[in-house]
DNA sequence: TGGCCTTTCTGATCCAGATCAAGTCGGTGT
DNA sequence: ACACCGACTTGATCTGGATCAGAAAGGCCA
């Protein structure tokens, strides 16, 4: 493979393919109606999909698959909290994403041509994913225009968030870097104050965001102090995000 | 609108909606044609298209559209050179992705909800685009769900590359995100050396990679004592990516 | 309950890269 | 040919953030 050699050592092997801690798909799958990718679906549409789709459980730190794998499923986030990232030659990794229960993931898969996975997704918890097949999806969606239309709505949601994660990461300044992360959580964006649980654990937000966890912590040490937010572990409370806009200039 | 006035003054305003500069469309759309978002049409779905997409020219850094501007054109580049920026509130712009000859841009516009641009598009010289209206290909698409598929396989190529790029940008290292942006231009990628034209002049190059031009212009300098790669003007001559890799650790 | 381990915080140092400031070079218009 | 202007380079300094090194604060297991 070429790189297995550089996981760290203390994560565990990826699920292999299918694999144990398989059990039939049950009831609380009405997140996934709810998702776009799915919303659009009759119910034996619906049904047809998850008969093919596998639930697996993840533990602590497990890899779900590595990057430039071969990929045949894509997945959906039934619980738990996985993060999605890469790895260099010099062994350094670098967070690309969060993903937390009801997204989808590696659905850019089902068009993806040659279809690899560009990254490696990890589980930070213990977690549940549904894995769907890529080509039933597919096959749905080749009969069914109505369908396609709602995964490209999907597709196109997905560019725009993605180009706008590009725009942060062009932020030469790390305090601004942090500031926009944070704004981007609030529930309703600069417009008004709230609560923020941070998706990932500090030192993984600040890879996120292309720094050392220090430089994170100081930063948002520099935030508290200044009172433009009110710290509780992981959960930050932002009263003015206006003002905390302003002071990124 | 609220940023006009953060616009550098030394660029023109943006195309009125259609405008002047229209002509009807011709031939050299035959690359149109090749295009992932175009291949699958037929002839007279293509004309049907065409037809209601109009031809612009652009000067010397005029600004085809502003970010957050409404949209309801997505756009081809027929000759010329472009570039995707944001400005922030303190005016300093970065530059998100360069346009030549051949690509489409904004094309998310076909399926975004609300459909806004995200950056703002200039010209970086004369160019001309042929713009199209978002309705028209939606329309088709609607009929066909074979184009639709063709469709969906571009927006994937797409994400995938923007998470490349999103990637890139999360390396620290200022070096090592121009050696991995030079790899990148490279036709044959790390497998084999060439030459490679950069798509902007070097001072966005620069932005692009959130860095300074100063600091382009050293590491430059220094690859090329090395001699990992020949500088003519905007040429690059790389003999040796592996190389160039392993000094990027 | 205590010890260990992981995560986070804080302090001290150092360096990559930003910033400031000239130069050089090539192109363009007069 | 000249002056001008923008794109690029080069040099000198300064600083934000990386790095190194501990210390504190929880969790978790025995």
């Amino acid at each position: 493979m070429g790189f297995a050699e550089v996981v760290n050592t203390k994560f565990s092997q990826p699920v292999p393919m299918p694999a144990e801690g398989i059990e039939t798909v049950s009831d609380d799958l009405r997140a996934l109606q709810q998702h776009p990718l799915f919303r659009a679906f009759d119910a034996v549409d619906f049904a047809r999909v998850i008969r093919q789709a596998r639930r697996v459980r993840l533990g602590h730190h497990q890899v779900l698959y590595r990057q430039d794998m071969p990929a045949s499923h894509f997945y959906f986030v039934v619980s738990g909290c996985l993060r999605l990232y890469r790895l260099d030659a010099s062994g350094i990794d670098r967070t690309l994403d969060s993903l937390a229960p009801g997204d989808c993931f590696a659905e850019v898969m089902i068009y993806a041509d040659p279809a690899r996975y560009a990254c490696y997704a990890e589980a930070l918890k213990q977690s549940e994913v549904l894995m769907i097949p890529v080509k039933a999806y597919r096959a749905l969606l080749a009969e069914n225009p109505d369908y396609a239309q709602h995964a490209l709505r999907h597709y196109a949601s997905r560019a725009v968030s993605r180009f706008h994660d590009l725009e942060i990461m062009t932020v030469q300044n790390a305090r601004d870097r942090l500031i926009r992360y944070l704004v981007d959580l609030l529930p309703g964006g600069a417009r008004e104050g709230g609560e923020v649980e941070l998706p990932l654990p500090k030192c993984l937000v600040a890879s996120r965001l292309a720094m050392q966890p220090e430089t994170f912590s100081r930063i948002l040490a520099e935030l508290k102090a200044s009172g433009l937010v009110r710290v509780n572990k992981s959960r930050l409370f932002i009263p003015n995000p206006t003002r905390l806009m302003t002071l990124s200039q």
